[in-house]
DNA sequence: CATGAATGAGGGTTCATTCAT
DNA sequence: GATGAATGAACCCTCATTCAT
């Protein structure tokens, strides 16, 4: 971990290597990486339903270049969200051996916000029953559950914050601030803020 | 306020009064208001990316009969979403004479909650520069800020909870549970939470 | 029996009719024997695999209103296929009505070899693995056989030909002889076959 | 004849030699021989319209390699074709050799069945305007009927067969009926097709 | 020479919008 | 007014062909 790019799926474009071990030629690579940073830019600026032209463009490489990379639409979407997910699971490691633990966390959350903020789009398509995206959830989870789990503990174990959060709920609550979620889940979090709000109130408890 | 149709501008469709201010026929009331409550339950289902046919298929009606009472599709959209602030809007002062003050906002924003949960791709729609989209920030906030700052300010008034949250930027947090926002305002209701958190832990502090 | 256009299936296009049984508009209709007699013309030119753009400037309509009859590419095919087999069969009992048994056999296979001859690429397309593609040899067999049968029939029983061969065997080889070459040429090949049936005939004749 | 690989123009790819009359590369030679094997694969299987990434995949060759000896993808459906053509050919005068005259005709009538069972999709080619087929059916044409011509001469002047049959003729016929059908029926397509050519015959008898 | 990455024209299909019926 | 047929721009994707490595 630690460079920009990388996957968990050995074999998976921009990793730098092919499934088959061979060495993925530099200027190939070269592509990958910018069709890669414009599906980014243009996904967060027209959401993930932008057509495949307007990333080719952006990334100056011709329609073919994405679909050889990326066979279907899906799988661009899946790999720019992988690439962000891995990029912020990485920097929680590196936050936590710069700053206090409860500075970390913060600092944290604002990286994970802005990985979040550019989601536009993307929870419609995962609820659209595409299957390409069934995996998306998981990867996430696995990624940024154990990240974000490894700062709440050191934070909790200061005493800077309540320890009854998970990760993962905290994680979905940031998430939710772009992806739209269950009602359930939904109500829970407007309860948190609440508590957010009453926190400080002159009529509030504290402890 | 009051009726379940009404919109801000003269001769919207929905007023049961065209612009010349003659009398719509009931009849064009009655599709009018099928195409409302079937682009509302489509929208909720399928996204605001749904086929206008879809729409009017479900409502009972031509295509022509929904492209002349909202000639582009977007004004069925901002339609909708008018029409569903207006009945969010209504129902503060109803909860506010039903419940104490705290108990009134705390329903009330479940009320905004399930308000909220339908709007699947219109976030995507209020940045997609359509410039049909650009008048319904405003709206959202002239009618929701007014109906939210009431409960909010009697709420505070018996000292159930803090008083500096300003009832915009609620409203955005709440709605951000289904809805992707701007950084900014995000960061903020991050911290927010990341208060909700701290608020009874061992070494937080009340008041 | 008996018209250019009629269906198998109630509510096919072609037919007059759609499947609620309410009448289809008359400039429908027209478009759609438009579209399904530039089908059967391009389809005769460039074989199956034609763009369906090219049908649609033949036909002189949208691509739109070829999509609206015929969802899937294939169901044009299709359509113009089952269209040209009903027209075949139905000409079996005419040339009954007017020509002795043998003369109406001769003559019932020139016209199925007309028929033949447009449909270049078709066999590829059968074979293409595509389900919309199944039923036809069924339709193929279900009106043809019974057309050719009692053609058969007819001039077995005066003896005028063999009695060994079956009505579907007889129609595929004529069908495969047809395919590729021209219809001169076809024709000779057919006649051949003829002579092959009268070989052995109880009233044929030996050197 | 007699090689395996030999084409009618010179210096085409499979002759050996180079247009500048240079030794081909071993290695080269191994590759054309790879690729128009795989060719003749795939063309049997998927049809003539088979992408050449396939054959490429199946030659284990990359695409470049394909279309350094075969500019355009037509020149390998035309090398397939001539290649096939040329085997097909040879086997005449073996099976004059080895049978009786009319016994080796029919003998060679199933060969040559075997060899067209693997034109799916080539008729639709000729037809389809492109010049690079223009040459096909002279060369079919040139190489084929002086070997069905010997067959059908000798097998005539023993008298087993009527006279009157060109040998091009009898070549189309077989052609097309063997096309499109499984090959039990072809086959008894074909024997009819034997049989109209026997009745009449000198030594043919009836009834 | 061989490879396979890149290109982009072209094909099927969808769907907002117009307009004849 | 209401209907839904027609239109065609725009989308996703494939694949023949070129050319950098």
């Amino acid at each position: 971990m630690g460079e920009i790019e990388h996957g968990d799926t050995p074999g998976a474009p921009g990793t730098g290597r092919s499934a088959s071990g061979r060495r993925v030629r530099a200027d190939a690579q070269r592509n990958i990486t910018a069709v890669l940073d414009a599906a980014k830019a243009v996904f967060a600026v027209s959401g993930v339903d932008a057509p495949v032209r307007e990333i080719a463009a952006r990334a100056g490489v011709g329609l073919g270049t994405i679909y050889r990379h990326f066979p279907q639409r899906s799988d661009l979407v899946v790999a720019v969200f992988q690439q962000e997910v891995d990029a912020c699971a990485d920097a929680a490691p590196v936050l936590a051996a710069e700053y206090e633990p409860d500075a970390a966390l913060a600092r944290w959350l604002r990286r994970y916000t802005g990985f979040i903020a550019t989601k536009r789009g993307l929870a419609a398509a995962l609820h659209s029953g595409d299957p390409a995206f069934e995996p998306l959830p998981a990867y996430f989870q696995q990624h940024l559950v154990p990240a974000l789990g490894s700062l709440l503990e050191s934070a909790a174990a200061t005493g800077a914050i309540r320890a009854d959060i998970a990760p993962y709920e905290l994680l979905q609550a940031v998430a939710n601030l772009c992806l739209p979620a269950d009602s359930d889940h939904a109500q829970r979090m407007v309860d948190l803020l609440i508590d957010g709000l009453r926190y400080g109130a002159p009529g509030g408890r504290a402890t």
